[in-house]
DNA sequence: GCATCATGCAACCTAAAGGTTGCCATTGAG
DNA sequence: CTCAATGGCAACCTTTAGGTTGCATGATGC
């Protein structure tokens, strides 16, 4: 369960969400591509970049002089299981206060 | 969307994701409570749930001597919208490429 | 009333996050 | 071949995160 902290701490930056957000709905795209459209740096792109492939939610691939940025589904979903199970704690947790409440 | 980044940033770090799992099971517990087991301070501790509330995580409510702690399911239940939506996404980007291979 | 337990407040420290600038290397296009 | 585009590396800066220590405050039990 906490193995998806880091996930969280990834996803937890505006900008890094939305450079996940764009990979996730065009396919893979290169740094400058990614920077376009910012108020920051390519530079800066590149260390978000590195951090979210530290989260293992993006991948990266080599083709000619470009680096080419793709997202990467597995933690993400482990990071949405997690949620669930938080939820469903929850949920059970207030069906036990009522069934204490009713009898 | 974007929206949900102070929430994952809040669930960013290990011991305040333990903070919420420990509310979500228990229902409201103290700042002693929830530092008796770790190996952090309570002032620590106290910082902590002081992140998790300012990300509408939790709430806290006065009883006596004590300030007792209650998770607050809203906002993780729009995050985990929010990562549905991304997984979503990602899922119709697939379908695209998946449709324009067989064409 | 008084000792005590739970907490609040403030100062302080260290390391990391987020970002910038400058310069160098490589690749592709014409 | 040359030149513009793409990216890597390293140094640097400023702010924040995470944590600690010390002391003050307020409710409780007896």
């Amino acid at each position: 369960m906490s193995a998806s902290a880091p996930v969280f701490a990834a996803l937890g930056d505006a900008t890094r969400l939305r450079l996940v957000v764009a990979l996730c709905a065009g396919g893979a795209l290169s740094i400058a591509q990614l920077t376009a459209g910012t108020a920051i740096t390519r530079q800066a792109v590149t260390k978000h970049l590195q951090v979210l492939a530290d989260a293992g939610l993006v991948q990266d691939l080599r083709q000619g002089r470009e680096r080419l940025w793709e997202f990467t589904p597995a933690r993400l979903d482990e990071a949405r299981q997690a949620l669930d199970a938080i939820s469903a704690q929850w949920g059970a947790a207030l069906a036990r206060l009522q069934r204490f409440v009713e009898s």
